[in-house]
DNA sequence: GCTTTGATGTATCGGCGCGATACAACTAGT
DNA sequence: ACTAGTTGTATCGCGCCGATACATCAAAGC
Protein backbone atom coordinates (compact mmCIF):
# COMPACT_ATOMS: atom_id res chain seq x y z
CA UNK A 1 0.00 0.00 0.00
CA UNK A 2 1.21 3.20 -0.79
CA UNK A 3 2.13 5.98 1.45
CA UNK A 4 -0.26 8.74 1.65
CA UNK A 5 1.33 11.88 0.18
CA UNK A 6 0.58 15.33 1.24
CA UNK A 7 -2.35 16.03 -1.74
CA UNK A 8 -4.44 12.69 -1.23
CA UNK A 9 -4.57 13.44 2.52
CA UNK A 10 -5.71 17.22 1.47
CA UNK A 11 -8.37 15.88 -0.71
CA UNK A 12 -9.10 13.45 1.73
CA UNK A 13 -10.36 15.99 4.34
CA UNK A 14 -11.92 18.31 2.46
CA UNK A 15 -14.19 15.45 0.68
CA UNK A 16 -14.79 14.21 4.36
CA UNK A 17 -16.71 17.24 4.48
CA UNK A 18 -19.66 16.68 1.78
CA UNK A 19 -18.78 15.74 -2.47
CA UNK A 20 -16.98 18.44 -4.57
CA UNK A 21 -15.68 19.05 -7.43
CA UNK A 22 -12.35 19.59 -8.60
CA UNK A 23 -12.64 23.02 -9.41
CA UNK A 24 -14.39 23.66 -5.74
CA UNK A 25 -11.55 21.42 -3.96
CA UNK A 26 -9.15 23.50 -4.95
CA UNK A 27 -10.59 26.64 -3.71
CA UNK A 28 -11.45 25.78 -0.74
CA UNK A 29 -7.55 24.32 -0.13
CA UNK A 30 -6.74 27.52 -1.13
CA UNK A 31 -8.62 29.69 1.20
CA UNK A 32 -7.32 27.35 4.07
CA UNK A 33 -3.63 27.05 3.33
CA UNK A 34 -3.94 30.63 2.07
CA UNK A 35 -4.19 31.60 -1.19
CA UNK A 36 -0.89 31.73 -3.07
CA UNK A 37 -0.38 28.41 -1.56
CA UNK A 38 -3.10 26.88 -3.87
CA UNK A 39 -2.58 23.48 -5.53
CA UNK A 40 -2.46 23.47 -9.14
CA UNK A 41 -4.50 21.84 -11.97
CA UNK A 42 -1.20 19.84 -12.97
CA UNK A 43 -1.27 17.98 -9.80
CA UNK A 44 -4.80 18.16 -8.33
CA UNK A 45 -6.55 16.36 -11.51
CA UNK A 46 -4.04 13.53 -11.52
CA UNK A 47 -4.38 12.72 -7.91
CA UNK A 48 -8.35 12.45 -7.95
CA UNK A 49 -7.37 9.79 -10.75
CA UNK A 50 -5.06 8.24 -8.63
CA UNK A 51 -7.21 8.22 -5.61
CA UNK A 52 -10.15 6.44 -7.69
CA UNK A 53 -7.73 4.05 -8.90
CA UNK A 54 -6.26 3.03 -5.61
CA UNK A 55 -10.87 2.82 -4.13
CA UNK A 56 -10.17 6.22 -2.04
CA UNK A 57 -12.86 8.21 -3.67
CA UNK A 58 -15.73 7.40 -6.41
CA UNK A 59 -17.07 9.89 -8.87
CA UNK A 60 -20.53 10.68 -7.03
CA UNK A 61 -23.71 9.96 -9.27
CA UNK A 62 -25.61 12.26 -7.22
CA UNK A 63 -24.97 15.43 -7.64
CA UNK A 64 -27.21 17.42 -7.12
CA UNK A 65 -27.61 20.29 -9.97
CA UNK A 66 -29.92 22.72 -8.40
CA UNK A 67 -30.82 24.44 -11.48
CA UNK A 68 -31.25 24.18 -15.50
CA UNK A 69 -26.82 23.99 -15.40
CA UNK A 70 -25.64 21.47 -17.01
CA UNK A 71 -22.50 22.37 -17.53
CA UNK A 72 -20.15 19.05 -16.73
CA UNK A 73 -18.25 18.95 -13.45
CA UNK A 74 -17.75 15.96 -11.79
CA UNK A 75 -18.19 15.52 -8.23
CA UNK A 76 -15.88 12.62 -6.12
CA UNK A 77 -17.34 11.77 -2.62
CA UNK A 78 -15.02 9.63 -0.08
CA UNK A 79 -15.36 5.81 -0.36
CA UNK A 80 -15.02 3.68 2.79
CA UNK A 81 -11.68 2.82 2.34
CA UNK A 82 -10.89 6.65 2.02
CA UNK A 83 -13.07 7.36 5.00
CA UNK A 84 -11.01 4.56 6.83
CA UNK A 85 -7.54 6.05 5.33
CA UNK A 86 -8.48 9.57 6.81
CA UNK A 87 -9.19 8.24 10.30
CA UNK A 88 -6.22 6.24 10.36
CA UNK A 89 -3.98 9.53 9.36
CA UNK A 90 -5.92 11.70 11.38
CA UNK A 91 -4.82 8.76 14.25
CA UNK A 92 -1.05 8.83 13.28
CA UNK A 93 1.23 11.55 14.12
CA UNK A 94 4.01 10.18 12.30
CA UNK A 95 7.27 11.75 11.33
CA UNK A 96 6.17 12.69 8.18
CA UNK A 97 3.95 14.38 10.16
CA UNK A 98 6.18 17.04 11.22
CA UNK A 99 7.57 17.74 7.33
CA UNK A 100 7.26 21.63 6.24
CA UNK A 101 4.22 21.45 4.27
CA UNK A 102 2.49 17.99 5.58
CA UNK A 103 2.21 20.14 8.99
CA UNK A 104 0.29 22.50 7.68
CA UNK A 105 -2.48 20.29 6.28
CA UNK A 106 -2.11 18.07 9.24
CA UNK A 107 -2.67 21.29 11.38
CA UNK A 108 -5.40 22.42 9.50
CA UNK A 109 -7.27 19.50 10.09
CA UNK A 110 -6.44 19.67 14.12
CA UNK A 111 -10.57 20.51 14.81
CA UNK A 112 -10.91 16.49 13.75
CA UNK A 113 -7.89 15.25 15.35
CA UNK A 114 -7.56 13.77 19.04
CA UNK A 115 -5.74 16.29 21.53
CA UNK A 116 -3.27 13.74 22.13
CA UNK A 117 -2.43 13.36 18.63
CA UNK A 118 -2.19 17.03 18.33
CA UNK A 119 0.09 17.28 21.08
CA UNK A 120 2.09 14.38 19.74
CA UNK A 121 2.21 16.12 16.20
CA UNK A 122 3.22 19.69 17.61
CA UNK A 123 5.89 18.20 20.06
CA UNK A 124 7.38 16.17 16.90
CA UNK A 125 7.26 19.82 15.01
CA UNK A 126 9.05 21.49 17.72
CA UNK A 127 11.66 18.74 17.78
CA UNK A 128 12.20 19.16 13.75
CA UNK A 129 12.36 22.49 14.38
CA UNK A 130 15.04 22.47 17.35
CA UNK A 131 16.86 19.99 15.06
CA UNK A 132 17.09 22.95 12.35
CA UNK A 133 18.01 25.15 14.70
CA UNK A 134 21.13 23.52 15.43
CA UNK A 135 22.10 22.84 12.37
CA UNK A 136 22.19 26.21 11.46
CA UNK A 137 23.86 26.96 14.35
CA UNK A 138 26.69 24.80 13.70
CA UNK A 139 26.85 26.06 10.26
CA UNK A 140 26.90 29.47 11.29
CA UNK A 141 29.37 29.39 13.74
CA UNK A 142 31.58 27.14 11.18
CA UNK A 143 31.79 29.35 8.06
CA UNK A 144 31.38 32.53 10.32
CA UNK A 145 34.44 34.64 8.85
CA UNK A 146 34.03 32.54 5.65
CA UNK A 147 31.36 34.44 3.65
CA UNK A 148 30.23 37.39 3.30
CA UNK A 149 28.31 40.16 5.39
CA UNK A 150 25.13 39.14 2.90
CA UNK A 151 25.42 35.38 3.07
CA UNK A 152 25.62 35.89 7.07
CA UNK A 153 23.10 38.38 6.95
CA UNK A 154 20.78 35.53 4.83
CA UNK A 155 21.66 32.73 7.44
CA UNK A 156 20.79 35.30 10.43
CA UNK A 157 17.66 35.60 9.16
CA UNK A 158 16.85 32.27 8.78
CA UNK A 159 17.85 31.33 11.77
CA UNK A 160 15.32 33.94 13.05
CA UNK A 161 12.39 32.56 11.55
CA UNK A 162 13.39 28.92 12.81
CA UNK A 163 13.40 30.51 16.31
CA UNK A 164 9.84 32.11 16.16
CA UNK A 165 8.69 29.16 14.30
CA UNK A 166 9.98 27.21 18.10
CA UNK A 167 8.36 30.05 19.72
CA UNK A 168 5.02 29.66 18.44
CA UNK A 169 4.59 25.95 18.57
CA UNK A 170 5.87 26.46 22.38
CA UNK A 171 2.92 28.48 23.11
CA UNK A 172 0.62 26.12 21.27
CA UNK A 173 1.83 23.32 23.13
CA UNK A 174 1.44 25.14 26.17
CA UNK A 175 -2.16 26.00 25.00
CA UNK A 176 -2.94 22.44 24.10
CA UNK A 177 -1.87 21.09 27.60
CA UNK A 178 -3.86 23.80 29.54
CA UNK A 179 -6.92 23.08 27.55
CA UNK A 180 -6.36 19.18 28.43
CA UNK A 181 -6.03 20.03 32.01
CA UNK A 182 -9.11 22.40 31.66
CA UNK A 183 -10.77 19.45 30.50
CA UNK A 184 -11.46 17.58 33.87
CA UNK A 185 -11.05 21.18 35.71
CA UNK A 186 -12.88 23.71 33.58
CA UNK A 187 -12.13 26.14 36.53
CA UNK A 188 -8.74 26.05 36.19
CA UNK A 189 -8.08 28.60 32.98
CA UNK A 190 -5.90 31.25 33.19
CA UNK B 1 17.09 30.46 -25.42
CA UNK B 2 15.97 28.97 -21.89
CA UNK B 3 15.29 30.97 -19.28
CA UNK B 4 17.96 30.73 -16.27
CA UNK B 5 16.17 28.33 -13.85
CA UNK B 6 17.68 28.57 -9.63
CA UNK B 7 19.76 25.46 -9.92
CA UNK B 8 21.39 26.54 -13.21
CA UNK B 9 22.00 30.32 -11.48
CA UNK B 10 23.59 29.34 -8.05
CA UNK B 11 25.66 26.73 -9.86
CA UNK B 12 26.74 29.24 -12.12
CA UNK B 13 27.45 31.47 -9.19
CA UNK B 14 29.66 28.58 -7.29
CA UNK B 15 31.75 28.13 -10.43
CA UNK B 16 32.47 31.49 -11.44
CA UNK B 17 34.60 31.41 -7.94
CA UNK B 18 36.87 28.02 -9.61
CA UNK B 19 35.94 25.52 -11.11
CA UNK B 20 34.23 22.57 -9.00
CA UNK B 21 32.89 19.33 -9.40
CA UNK B 22 29.60 18.04 -8.37
CA UNK B 23 29.74 16.63 -4.68
CA UNK B 24 31.83 19.97 -4.02
CA UNK B 25 29.30 22.32 -5.75
CA UNK B 26 26.17 20.58 -3.68
CA UNK B 27 28.20 21.05 0.22
CA UNK B 28 29.14 24.99 -0.82
CA UNK B 29 25.33 25.38 -1.92
CA UNK B 30 24.36 23.47 1.42
CA UNK B 31 26.31 25.94 3.20
CA UNK B 32 25.55 28.94 1.92
CA UNK B 33 21.81 28.83 1.82
CA UNK B 34 21.51 26.35 4.99
CA UNK B 35 22.65 23.14 5.51
CA UNK B 36 19.24 21.45 4.98
CA UNK B 37 18.04 23.33 2.01
CA UNK B 38 21.03 21.35 0.30
CA UNK B 39 20.30 20.61 -3.41
CA UNK B 40 19.67 17.10 -3.75
CA UNK B 41 22.16 14.64 -6.80
CA UNK B 42 18.69 14.07 -8.58
CA UNK B 43 18.53 17.37 -9.58
CA UNK B 44 22.19 18.50 -9.66
CA UNK B 45 23.98 15.90 -12.55
CA UNK B 46 20.84 16.74 -15.21
CA UNK B 47 21.61 20.02 -14.32
CA UNK B 48 25.20 19.74 -14.97
CA UNK B 49 24.58 17.97 -18.15
CA UNK B 50 21.65 20.34 -19.20
CA UNK B 51 24.48 23.23 -18.64
CA UNK B 52 26.80 21.20 -20.67
CA UNK B 53 24.75 20.44 -23.49
CA UNK B 54 23.77 24.77 -23.39
CA UNK B 55 27.58 25.23 -23.43
CA UNK B 56 27.17 27.28 -19.99
CA UNK B 57 30.11 24.87 -18.74
CA UNK B 58 32.57 22.65 -19.51
CA UNK B 59 34.58 19.16 -18.39
CA UNK B 60 37.69 21.11 -16.74
CA UNK B 61 40.83 19.15 -18.25
CA UNK B 62 43.13 20.47 -15.72
CA UNK B 63 41.67 18.97 -12.45
CA UNK B 64 44.81 19.19 -10.83
CA UNK B 65 44.87 16.47 -8.06
CA UNK B 66 47.90 16.92 -5.60
CA UNK B 67 47.90 13.22 -4.58
CA UNK B 68 48.34 9.50 -6.19
CA UNK B 69 44.55 9.93 -5.90
CA UNK B 70 42.75 8.84 -9.15
CA UNK B 71 39.12 8.79 -7.73
CA UNK B 72 37.23 9.68 -10.51
CA UNK B 73 35.75 13.25 -10.27
CA UNK B 74 34.66 15.76 -13.35
CA UNK B 75 35.76 19.08 -12.25
CA UNK B 76 33.51 21.90 -14.69
CA UNK B 77 34.07 25.51 -15.57
CA UNK B 78 32.61 28.20 -16.61
CA UNK B 79 33.04 28.89 -20.01
CA UNK B 80 32.71 32.44 -21.70
CA UNK B 81 28.91 31.76 -22.68
CA UNK B 82 28.25 31.14 -18.91
CA UNK B 83 30.39 33.78 -17.53
CA UNK B 84 28.33 36.04 -20.02
CA UNK B 85 24.64 34.50 -18.53
CA UNK B 86 25.98 35.22 -15.22
CA UNK B 87 27.06 38.73 -15.83
CA UNK B 88 23.35 39.73 -17.30
CA UNK B 89 21.53 37.46 -14.67
CA UNK B 90 23.80 39.59 -11.73
CA UNK B 91 22.74 42.51 -13.57
CA UNK B 92 19.05 42.00 -13.89
CA UNK B 93 16.42 42.14 -11.16
CA UNK B 94 13.30 40.86 -13.30
CA UNK B 95 10.22 39.94 -11.24
CA UNK B 96 11.66 36.06 -11.16
CA UNK B 97 14.01 37.45 -8.59
CA UNK B 98 11.38 37.68 -6.38
CA UNK B 99 10.02 34.11 -6.44
CA UNK B 100 10.54 32.30 -3.28
CA UNK B 101 13.61 30.81 -3.73
CA UNK B 102 15.04 32.34 -5.86
CA UNK B 103 15.72 35.62 -4.24
CA UNK B 104 17.63 33.22 -1.60
CA UNK B 105 20.11 32.46 -3.97
CA UNK B 106 20.04 35.97 -6.02
CA UNK B 107 20.35 37.75 -2.27
CA UNK B 108 23.44 35.15 -1.54
CA UNK B 109 25.14 37.06 -4.12
CA UNK B 110 24.39 40.32 -3.34
CA UNK B 111 28.32 41.05 -3.08
CA UNK B 112 28.46 40.45 -6.52
CA UNK B 113 25.68 42.48 -7.51
CA UNK B 114 25.80 45.87 -8.32
CA UNK B 115 23.97 48.43 -5.72
CA UNK B 116 21.15 49.82 -7.78
CA UNK B 117 20.38 45.72 -8.39
CA UNK B 118 20.13 44.97 -4.98
CA UNK B 119 18.15 47.34 -4.49
CA UNK B 120 15.57 46.84 -7.11
CA UNK B 121 15.74 43.31 -6.39
CA UNK B 122 14.82 43.87 -2.65
CA UNK B 123 12.48 46.57 -3.58
CA UNK B 124 11.00 44.00 -6.04
CA UNK B 125 10.80 41.42 -3.31
CA UNK B 126 9.36 43.91 -0.64
CA UNK B 127 6.72 44.87 -3.28
CA UNK B 128 5.75 40.81 -3.56
CA UNK B 129 5.43 40.24 0.21
CA UNK B 130 3.05 43.34 0.49
CA UNK B 131 1.03 41.99 -1.91
CA UNK B 132 0.63 38.66 -0.47
CA UNK B 133 0.23 40.77 2.95
CA UNK B 134 -3.07 42.31 1.64
CA UNK B 135 -4.09 38.45 -0.24
CA UNK B 136 -3.53 37.22 3.19
CA UNK B 137 -5.71 39.86 5.32
CA UNK B 138 -8.38 40.01 2.42
CA UNK B 139 -8.61 36.24 3.07
CA UNK B 140 -8.44 35.89 6.08
CA UNK B 141 -11.48 38.75 6.50
CA UNK B 142 -13.52 36.75 4.86
CA UNK B 143 -13.17 33.57 6.17
CA UNK B 144 -13.43 35.28 9.63
CA UNK B 145 -16.43 33.33 10.91
CA UNK B 146 -16.27 30.39 8.20
CA UNK B 147 -13.32 28.32 9.80
CA UNK B 148 -12.39 26.61 13.35
CA UNK B 149 -9.73 28.21 15.53
CA UNK B 150 -6.77 26.00 14.58
CA UNK B 151 -7.15 27.01 10.80
CA UNK B 152 -7.30 30.46 11.56
CA UNK B 153 -4.41 30.26 13.90
CA UNK B 154 -2.23 28.82 10.92
CA UNK B 155 -3.67 31.64 8.89
CA UNK B 156 -3.04 34.35 11.67
CA UNK B 157 1.02 32.77 11.83
CA UNK B 158 1.09 32.87 7.96
CA UNK B 159 0.27 36.53 8.07
CA UNK B 160 2.63 36.98 10.86
CA UNK B 161 6.03 35.68 9.29
CA UNK B 162 4.86 37.54 6.08
CA UNK B 163 5.03 40.75 8.22
CA UNK B 164 8.14 39.91 9.86
CA UNK B 165 9.48 39.12 6.27
CA UNK B 166 8.69 42.62 5.30
CA UNK B 167 10.24 44.46 8.04
CA UNK B 168 13.37 42.69 7.61
CA UNK B 169 13.48 43.54 3.93
CA UNK B 170 12.67 47.63 4.70
CA UNK B 171 15.78 47.16 7.41
CA UNK B 172 17.71 45.77 4.38
CA UNK B 173 16.83 48.55 2.02
CA UNK B 174 17.77 51.20 4.19
CA UNK B 175 20.85 50.04 5.32
CA UNK B 176 21.66 50.09 1.29
CA UNK B 177 20.26 53.42 0.84
CA UNK B 178 22.18 54.76 3.49
CA UNK B 179 25.17 52.84 2.50
CA UNK B 180 24.29 54.20 -0.86
CA UNK B 181 24.59 57.99 0.73
CA UNK B 182 27.82 56.87 2.83
CA UNK B 183 29.77 55.69 -0.67
CA UNK B 184 29.72 59.98 -1.38
CA UNK B 185 29.99 61.08 2.37
CA UNK B 186 32.27 58.20 4.56
CA UNK B 187 31.71 60.47 7.34
CA UNK B 188 27.98 60.06 7.97
CA UNK B 189 27.85 56.28 8.94
CA UNK B 190 25.32 55.55 11.84
C1' DG C 1 -29.34 41.73 -29.78
C1' DC C 2 -24.34 41.22 -30.14
C1' DT C 3 -19.85 41.01 -28.30
C1' DT C 4 -16.53 40.80 -24.98
C1' DT C 5 -14.88 39.88 -20.51
C1' DG C 6 -14.33 36.95 -16.76
C1' DA C 7 -15.51 33.23 -13.87
C1' DT C 8 -16.27 28.24 -13.85
C1' DG C 9 -14.76 23.74 -15.12
C1' DT C 10 -11.90 19.58 -16.87
C1' DA C 11 -7.75 17.97 -18.73
C1' DT C 12 -2.93 17.15 -20.57
C1' DC C 13 2.03 17.97 -21.69
C1' DG C 14 6.87 18.80 -20.96
C1' DG C 15 10.13 19.50 -17.82
C1' DC C 16 12.12 19.72 -13.32
C1' DG C 17 13.12 18.43 -8.49
C1' DC C 18 13.40 14.93 -5.14
C1' DG C 19 14.04 10.63 -2.48
C1' DA C 20 15.77 6.28 -3.04
C1' DT C 21 19.03 3.56 -4.68
C1' DA C 22 23.22 1.56 -6.75
C1' DC C 23 27.90 1.34 -7.35
C1' DA C 24 32.73 2.43 -6.46
C1' DA C 25 37.17 4.12 -4.32
C1' DC C 26 39.30 5.62 -0.48
C1' DT C 27 40.15 6.50 4.85
C1' DA C 28 40.36 5.54 9.58
C1' DG C 29 39.42 3.20 13.47
C1' DT C 30 39.58 -1.21 15.94
C1' DA D 1 41.26 -7.93 8.37
C1' DC D 2 36.88 -6.02 9.26
C1' DT D 3 33.84 -2.26 9.54
C1' DA D 4 32.01 2.18 9.09
C1' DG D 5 32.01 6.54 7.19
C1' DT D 6 33.02 9.85 3.60
C1' DT D 7 33.71 11.09 -1.03
C1' DG D 8 32.04 10.70 -5.57
C1' DT D 9 29.00 9.91 -9.93
C1' DA D 10 24.77 8.46 -11.74
C1' DT D 11 19.89 6.91 -12.74
C1' DC D 12 14.90 5.72 -12.08
C1' DG D 13 10.23 6.58 -10.90
C1' DC D 14 7.04 9.65 -9.70
C1' DG D 15 4.88 13.72 -8.00
C1' DC D 16 4.32 18.62 -8.82
C1' DC D 17 4.04 22.80 -11.39
C1' DG D 18 3.33 26.29 -15.07
C1' DA D 19 1.45 26.68 -19.35
C1' DT D 20 -1.90 25.71 -22.27
C1' DA D 21 -6.14 24.21 -24.51
C1' DC D 22 -10.95 23.78 -24.58
C1' DA D 23 -15.46 24.24 -23.23
C1' DT D 24 -19.85 26.57 -20.76
C1' DC D 25 -22.13 30.19 -18.80
C1' DA D 26 -23.26 34.99 -16.72
C1' DA D 27 -23.06 39.80 -16.79
C1' DA D 28 -21.73 44.08 -18.51
C1' DG D 29 -21.33 47.30 -22.31
C1' DC D 30 -22.73 49.11 -26.58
Amino acid sequence: MGRTDVLTLAILGTLSEKPYHGYEIRKRLGAQLGPFRAVSYGSLYPALKRMVIDGLIAVDAGDPLPVPSRRSRIAYRLTDEGKARLATELASAGASSWDDDTFDVRFAMFERTDSDTRLRILEGRRGRMAERLEELSVNLRAMRDRHDAYTAELQRHGLERVEREVEWLDQLIENERSASRGKDDPASAG
